[in-house]
DNA sequence: AATAACATGTTATAATATAACATATTGTAA
DNA sequence: TTACAATATGTTATATTATAACATGTTATT
């Protein structure tokens, strides 16, 4: 037995549709069992995150949210904001970008896994990372707060894209 | 017999500026080894980063060289990328900030655990995490070619403060 | 001394993020 | 239902972080 995720790059290879609906439910439930608001334009913003399955910036948003109406930065950041705080997406440090989450039933953080070429990327709450990060720490009584995890390199696609050339 | 190193928190109570003098000594010789220039102003900051041993800012680095007489971004910034390429500092993602690295005999990665409370910090290069990050990776064909692992959260001395709070 | 390579100075601007205050919407209780 | 408080969004301005582009200076060779 194996405490090890298997990391799946779902890229066109999945009805992303019916994965975002899922996603959307998800998100309803959380923000009703917080009694939080999921308005129209958290919605909006949330379907933005996920809707290419790979990390967005803020910008980006804006600018589709702009072919809408006019926007402004705050608009966007707020909204992002809202959403981290519930966990329902996370934000990438190393890139300035946010990804959707799809286990946001609990507030959690995780390890990413990105691809430099495609963007794609996975999502992983692995135990042995987590206990060997969890080992170092209490060696020495540093006490946790935050973990940033972000693993950049080439997924099993681009990989053997590369290979082939 | 563990591969677990020990974090040592060295704030206030170690000789910061034999500390550095070592650390400049380590830069100067990586720096004639790869034929690179370590020059004054290179030096210069790469003193100003090390010298409160917690990350410091692009901007406040700035600030300070501006002491100094004028200075404009882009000197900051080229010199924090030279330093950087060398593996003389490492950039912290989640913080737009950069700590000295004292082992910069070859260029890698670390894991570093911050302060939330005082900013000190430590930079590990832990077996153990590294080897699960890994093996997720494999796992199924991912090619790391960079980690981001920033733990943030309350080194001993800041964590013995509150716990008596 | 001439040249090429490298490093720094300078100005402008791009990209990312927040402060502060105005307005609109929603939920609750009189 | 209105009145009020709480929450959410709009709007303007500005802070923070980072780079592009080109001019000038410095160093290492020949």
């Amino acid at each position: 037995m194996s405490t090890e995720q298997n990391i799946q790059f779902c890229r066109d290879h999945h009805d992303h549709q019916s994965c975002m609906k899922t996603a959307i439910a998800k998100a309803e439930q959380v923000c009703e069992s917080r009694n939080q608001r999921f308005t129209k334009l958290r919605k909006r913003i949330f379907e933005l995150v996920w809707q290419q399955h790979k990390p967005i910036r803020a910008y980006d948003i804006l600018d589709q949210l702009q072919q809408d109406g006019r926007a402004a930065p705050p608009t966007v950041y707020r909204a992002l904001d809202f959403l981290l705080e519930l966990g329902l997406i996370h934000r990438i440090e190393s890139m300035n970008a946010f990804v959707g989450c799809n286990n946001p039933e609990k507030k959690h953080e995780g390890q990413f896994f990105i691809c430099n070429d495609c963007g794609a990327f996975v999502e992983l709450h692995s135990t042995p990372i987590n206990s060997a990060i969890s080992h170092s720490a209490e060696h020495s009584g540093f006490e946790i707060q935050q973990r940033t995890i972000e693993i950049m390199g080439l997924c099993p696609e681009c990989k053997t894209k590369q290979d082939k050339q």
